[in-house]
DNA sequence: GCCAACGTTGGC
DNA sequence: GCCAACGTTGGC
């Protein structure tokens, strides 16, 4: 069992609205970076925990956990001419991109926010802190556990 | 809305 | 295979 954190824009995607979703689950599609597909096709599991991080709002922070409950499995809207994700090189026989589901599992009471996160040197070499801009990264057990316990103090 | 960081593309 | 141009991400 392995740990990760996942982006979202809470504009496009919240928390709240992996909750609200049919059985808190949801398709966590539309990865198009070739270190984050990696990530998922050759490291995620079933049974995995992920940070959920809002991005690209006003406080910028960890804010609850999920759990992997499927896949690997190839990102169906790479596959779809109509979406924003379509990839016309991709074929059901060699896909290039990859999803899991995503079901919810909590929110935290205090999330954890970007500034926090940058501000503890306990956690200097969470990837979050180091690649700015990759949208799924993995978390060492030890930073899951740390972070877990800020998050309900 | 700005801009820095950085991944991707394409000409050579 | 290099590297400049370009596009995207994401904090502020």
């Amino acid at each position: 069992m392995a740990y990760w954190l996942l982006k979202t824009e809470p504009d496009a995607f919240s928390l709240a609205d992996l909750q609200a979703a049919e059985n808190g689950t949801t398709v966590w599609d539309g990865v198009r970076n070739y270190q984050a597909r990696n990530f998922i096709r050759d490291g995620m599991q079933v049974g995995d925990k992920v940070f959920i991080y809002h991005s690209s709002c006003k406080v910028p922070a960890i804010v609850g956990i999920g759990e992997v409950t499927r896949g690997p499995y190839a990102d169906p809207t790479q596959f779809d001419a109509s979406s924003d994700y379509y990839d016309p090189k991709a074929t059901p026989e060699s896909p290039r991109w990859f999803s899991v589901d995503v079901q919810y599992r909590q929110s935290f009471q205090q999330p954890i926010t970007l500034k926090a996160i940058k501000a503890d040197p306990a956690i200097a070499e969470l990837a979050l802190k180091k690649s700015g801009r990759l949208s799924v990264m993995p978390v060492s057990e030890q930073e899951w556990q740390y972070l877990c316990g800020l998050a309900k103090p």
